[in-house]
DNA sequence: GTTGACCTTCCAGTTACTGGAGGCACCATC
DNA sequence: GATGGTGCCTCCAGTAACTGGAAGGTCAAC
């Protein structure tokens, strides 16, 4: 199968596959006119990394991942381990973003959003209620 | 004032600033010896880029927004367009990474994570219920 | 034999920094 | 005036995971 059957089947780009090939998640065979021949194992593969991928698994959390399915001998605490460590990433980002969204939503609402120029928004960024802007807030 | 004091002022790393000087965000002044000189107004200014990158403000949404602090005839509705489209960048963000954390958390429960190779979660990646890996799912 | 789709490689750009090398500047001390 | 330590300078490279584009070869059809 050349490439853009395989991004087909895939649902990745092809600039993608090529990159995967690159750094080595896959070893596509060439056809003597130098295109890359993929056999059904590398569209198997592919298609795990674009789901680990679509999890937000990192790319040398599949090149691990990976090496794991191939191994019929691997211990499943150790696919576990590395899901673990990404959940946590998740639930990190996930808090810093979710304190992100109640600021600035908050900002937002407290904004007038008319053509005056007085914006709660401006004034929390530039901490203007804030006379001492160089010691930590003491509340 | 020198880079280093204002690093400790602002709780920006000295290479972040002169990272945001190379990219037109602040101007600081010159030195005889060729060291950097910050006014007060730049270590404010730094101070806004801080907390405007805290709440996840791209470098070009901070642009505008030290653009608009400047402008005092700004019109407010200028800077809440530019805080909603991010707020709105945050909401999609928790939103893709909750689906992320939905799916892992379930698939982290039911692997047993001892010493047996059978797994769950590289199951699913692998899509080994499937028996047809090139259509979409029926259910 | 030429069009057009598809493939190739290689290089550069993206975001927002961060690390490090190599080299002055400054201050204190001997 | 030499030395040591810290701080500052510039420039280059690397990070994560691609993505876009240029320049050019291949293949099937007409």
């Amino acid at each position: 199968m050349n490439i853009g059957d395989v991004a087909d089947l895939s649902g990745l780009p092809a600039k993608t596959i090529r990159y995967y090939e690159d750094i080595g998640l896959v070893a596509p065979l060439r056809s003597s006119n130098g295109y890359r021949s993929f056999r059904q194992s590398d569209v198997h593969k592919l298609a795990f990394l674009g789901r680990a991928r679509a999890l937000g698994f990192t790319i040398e959390d599949c090149r691990s991942l990976l090496k794991l399915y191939a191994d019929t001998e691997r211990a499943s605490a150790e696919v576990k381990e590395i899901a673990e460590v990404h959940l946590e990433r998740i639930d990190g980002k996930i808090a810093e973003l979710t304190e992100m969204r109640a600021t600035l939503s908050h900002l937002v609402k407290a904004c007038a959003g008319d053509q005056r120029p007085d914006c709660p928004i401006l004034a929390d960024l530039a901490m203007e209620n804030k006379a001492d802007p160089g010691k930590k807030a003491s509340g």
